[in-house]
DNA sequence: CTGTTAGCGCTTTCAT
DNA sequence: ATGAAAGCGCTAACAG
């Protein structure tokens, strides 16, 4: 069993009140009751139980984190390890739990966290997610805020990246280089507000840039890793398109799909930047080490992480609050060597 | 506020004990008052406080999971998606939390687990871990399987990788395809049990082959990162080593630092595998997308977290089971194109 | 079949 | 300066 005040309280012959007392440092007391107390937990080795106290205080010092999948091109590990970091330091624990990319099991989710009463819950939600779920939180009076995805018209703070412009920069980059004929490479994920914002990126700098050639690659391709779905869609692509129809350069949505896909291509015998430049997206850690190294879209993944979670902090501190912002990061070309 | 069942009692004019029959359905209760409690429970959307629940229960439903890092070569990543499944599926959710390599944080860590009630905990241990920190949790009555890395002579399932016999295999591999001069590559972290049965397997079979060229670099970058890690050693070994002295064939400790090391050497002018083949640990989801794909060593990371998870449900329910395994999975060779 | 009562461990009035 | 008592929401033993 685990030692609770009562006991500390028994031993020393005083009421339970003066014990807590002493332990939290509040109300009078006398410096000498004080010292044997705590002389005597420190020697039981006591430990508050924090149930009790968030059963009190409504407080469960616990937040609850969403993510889609764990592994999703390890961009996830990033923003835990931002979200970590802050979390730690104001004395707050993760909930970890992973919707799978299904909205059955985000909102399962959900509902479990109100159980048990996270304070808060930082959340990348699927694609289709329910609105419902935002609803109950809203009930249950539990902030959340939305990170890298996020579902339109709900009030709560975003934090995301401008895909937008950085599509935008790179399709720029690539005609500026000589390169004409851009294709974009989506993955299976294709209904998501960045996935669009991508795509949208990708067709005005075209029309921006007068240029007519335009395609985009689907993968029909069904598992759930992105890298076995860039690698399948090139090679589908690059045996379908005549050596006239070719793209010269690709876009992919993320970069596990562009791994694949420089994978497909050399195989297929082409070389890049060569024959094909690629430009992946989101900067993963590995970009740097495939060969050649990945020509990229950076985007600040752990201080999207830290900062949803300062955010998420805010609104802990100060429930009144009704303000909300879009945080979007910029989005930086990281020029490398398959452009 | 959140609703509670003494406010649906109160709203039935019944006792807050028939409501928690009629919701939980046990005792004996009429099919009719029954019903009126559901349909109340349904319509004002009521969620039990699983706070309350643990109070009264000394059940958290929760399993703290303390890694050393969560971007460690993507490494955790794995093992957390395998956890993760096990643990939902039993209902129980996880707290996650980074001790950062550092033993003072990983102390804090499990003291806090403790106070906040976890049932178990998943630990990767670091290298000087406290024992006292398992003294705590023993105290606590908290079980706690190590996975990956463990600490000796603790009372504990250990769920961890036959790294010694894998390396073993790996060198004997290279010496019968004719390389003599087998270097071998250590990170920043030296002391952990899995690292040094690694470097005990390279040294074994060296003798058991009869080979007596024998190089283990250290790298003196003391950055966390063990990409950048492998780089900069590889860099400074092939600087300082003449043409003579120089390894044909490398394998390192982990994948991390072999996608550092395949860097180097391309960059040195050197050739993979011609020049030097190149071998790595742990199967990182990478490994097969870099250029050369790298040849490693593979343990099956998630079934090694769903493992541990199922081990610590064990414990979870039958606290008298004293009885603790070490499981150790068999690591095997993935040839593919870096030998 | 239903209700009363007590208690999990901690905090917070309100007395003394 | 210290203590008694009530209560957070839920559960379980015991009565009726």
């Amino acid at each position: 069993m685990n030692l609770t005040i009562q006991q500390i309280a028994d031993e020393l012959g005083i009421s339970k009140t003066t014990v807590h007392r002493a332990l939290t440092g509040t109300g009078r007391i006398s410096a000498q009751t004080k010292q044997r107390v705590l002389d005597l937990a420190e020697k039981l080795d006591y430990t508050p139980n924090s149930i009790a106290q968030s059963l009190r205080s409504k407080r469960s010092m616990t937040v609850g984190l969403i993510l889609r999948g764990i592994m999703v091109g390890h961009y996830y590990s990033e923003i835990l390890a931002g979200i970590e970091e802050v979390a730690t330091n104001a004395g707050y624990v993760i909930n970890i739990a992973c919707s799978s990319d299904d909205s059955e099991t985000e909102a399962t989710i959900i509902q479990n966290f109100c159980r048990r009463q996270v304070d808060g819950i930082i959340i990348a939600p699927v694609e289709n997610s329910f609105p419902g779920n935002y609803k109950l939180l809203q009930q249950h009076n539990i902030p959340f805020v939305f990170i890298d995805k996020y579902i339109e018209n709900i009030p709560a703070d975003v934090v995301t990246a401008d895909s937008a412009t950085g599509v935008k920069r790179a399709v720029h980059y690539l005609h500026t280089n000589g390169r004409n004929r851009i294709a974009f490479l989506n993955g299976f994920e294709r209904n998501s507000v960045t996935i669009q914002q991508r795509l949208k990126g990708y067709r005005e700098q075209l029309l921006a840039d007068h240029k007519d050639y335009q395609l985009v690659i689907e993968s029909d391709y069904f598992g759930k890793e992105d890298t076995l779905c860039g690698y399948s869609a090139m090679c589908h692509a690059l045996q379908r398109l005549s050596p006239g129809e070719r793209m010269d350069a690709l876009i992919c949505v993320n970069d596990s799909l562009a791994f694949g896909a420089l994978k497909a291509i050399r195989e297929f015998g082409l070389r890049v930047p060569e024959d094909i430049a690629v430009i992946g997206n989101n900067n993963d850690s590995m970009a740097e080490y495939v060969y050649p190294m990945l020509t990229t879209l950076s985007q600040p993944k752990q201080d999207m992480g830290r900062l949803a979670m300062r955010l998420l902090l805010h609104h802990l501190t100060d429930k009144e609050d009704t303000q909300y912002g879009f945080y979007s990061f910029p989005v930086s070309l990281l020029i490398r060597n398959s452009t």
